[in-house]
DNA sequence: TTGAAAGCGCTAACAG
DNA sequence: CTGTTAGCGCTTTCAA
């Protein structure tokens, strides 16, 4: 039924390893023959089989790529970067949706292993022991995007999630505030725990301002838990004045939140998020926002992957660290 | 160094075959047997090669997933529900990126195609005539999510679009107005120029009102276009006194570009958008907004695919069409 | 209930 | 420059 390789090096009249030589650009091949195999391909229509060439090969040219959600902005957007420089290099990806739930990571692993993808990117909030183990016995090389890894045993790529926290925390300080809330996603998510948080508090630290740990909230990191931690923090004798969060979405929600309130941002209160997704823009006033460029994680986290497997071995770095900025806009005073 | 089906058997004292019967679930196999062979696995860490199995059986459970633009909130809710179904038949998806580009989605199918994929479901706001070919000729089943093919040859789901267009037009002309805008992406999109389009001019001559072209902008469907929409429009001597957007963000855009210009929605400028994404409630006032249920057409897509690829023969509809609704908000009065 | 054996379609030495 | 020949790891008759 389908056309083999079999096929064309019958009707062209060489044996199947010619054939192959052709389909695979393999220079040794006179010119008149490879012509003619061409055309007998295309009479053909010849389309290799991808699987049978990944057994015989062992190589599949599809990487696995595990993700929280990709109906996440946020997540959608680096598994574009990924799969953008996974065309460049003509690999194809497996994607998957993990929930950030431990089980299914676990799972999703073993099925990329099985499906005998040349590689992974991973993407998990928080890398567990478990997770950690699976990894660490995987047969292909992984790479951890946007996510950390405290034993940085694992290639990867981030931003300074923590300098950058604490330059947002800085730009509030500066502006005067001490009443500074803080509002992120779950606190078992390494990033918003060890980075954010702790650059919050170093941050009040140098700065004399005493921690209120009412002003600390942590959520789900919606749209809805923004506009109800304002709800909640403007009942405080002394409501925050400013707001560190986590995400757009959050800070979109205190912004109305706090308009719906009758007041104005940044003239009562100030906000800085952390993402400047295009969100960022779709909101009065535009969201002030550290740079999150989940992009181009995931674009060099697949190029990484690329080198590793390849096995280049000039990849020193195998843990990068892309620059982060600010993108001032209207949400906090300049 | 990897273990293989002829390994455990070995280990077991069985044949593969029986090593495989146990593997795949088949009854026939002793309990004693099973139990070994089980044993045996488990020890070897063994893990079935999901490439050798797609070869031997010509089933890859894997399903090629072509969108335009997975970054895009649209087509990543739909991907959700896409793999959110797969995931629950079993399968894995291979996803790729066209961005709307013909040559990309050709040779996207040709890949798929190539990769042995059981089964496709493809996402095109333009269903050309050299993709209609291909898709013809694939060895594969196909079902089309959210798109349109005129010959409705291929399975697809949808929802009503002109309906639904029509609906939110007569929301607006039941208002009052007589100067209604028609914003939408590119018109060589099948949806935004054979349906919301006709919807559009065909609302407005059932209730006599003149077509004035110059109000119908057709953009790339982004954010800024609907803010640049707005400046164009209101240079008009009789400007828009209300929009029919395509998509939510188009309709943030119109908001935005009428309040910077300091006029109110939706007291002097009425807005019903087309999508009611999570975005429609991130604004205010709050989308009016056409429900677009991207993330069950994907699903209803896959569940649709599933079925085709089971040569199951109750399959009647192959030509889906989902209920739609019109989700009320404040950017339209009531 | 189990095993033997023939592929699945292709790559990759190896030989010529 | 080209052909021969083993596999790659598994499924699937066919027999026993």
């Amino acid at each position: 039924m389908t056309v083999t390789i079999y096929d064309v090096a019958r009707e062209a009249n060489v044996s199947m390893a010619t054939v192959s030589r052709v389909v695979n650009g393999n220079q040794n091949v006179k010119p008149s023959t490879r012509k003619k195999v061409l055309e007998v391909i295309e009479r053909l229509e010849y389309r290799p089989n991808a699987v049978a060439r990944g057994l015989a090969s062992k190589k599949t040219t599809t990487v696995g790529v595990i993700i929280p959600d990709i109906s996440n902005n946020i997540y959608a957007e680096a598994a574009r970067g990924i799969e953008d420089i996974a065309t460049m290099y003509r690999y194809n990806i497996i994607l998957a949706n993990s929930d950030q739930n431990e089980e299914k990571e676990l799972s999703l692993l073993d099925t990329m292993y099985g499906k005998q993808v040349d590689g992974i990117v991973m993407m998990s909030d928080a890398v567990t022991e478990k997770l950690h183990k699976s990894m660490e016995h995987s047969p292909v090389p992984i790479v951890l995007a946007g996510s950390v890894d405290d034993t940085n045993q694992f290639p990867s790529v981030n931003i300074d999630y923590f300098q950058a926290s604490y330059e947002a925390m800085q730009l509030l300080i500066n502006n005067g505030h001490t009443r500074i809330a803080f509002l992120s996603g779950p606190l078992n998510y390494t990033i918003n725990s060890k980075f954010k948080l702790e650059a919050y508090k170093k941050a009040l630290q140098d700065a004399n301002i005493e921690l209120d740990e009412r002003l600390i909230i942590s959520e789900d990191g919606s749209y809805d838990s923004g506009l109800e931690a304002w709800e909640t923090l403007r009942e405080l004798e002394a409501p925050p004045t400013a707001f560190f969060a986590g995400s757009d979405e959050l800070a979109i929600g205190i912004i109305h939140g706090v308009q719906d309130d009758g007041k104005k941002v940044p003239d009562d209160v100030e906000v800085i998020s952390f993402e400047n997704s295009k969100l960022a823009r779709m909101v009065r006033p535009r969201l002030t926002s550290v740079v999150f460029p989940l992009y181009d994680i995931g674009a060099v986290a697949m190029r990484l992957l690329t080198k590793i497997m390849n096995k280049e071995d000039n990849v020193k770095d195998k843990n990068v660290i892309i620059p982060h900025r600010i993108e001032t806009r209207q949400s906090v005073k300049l």
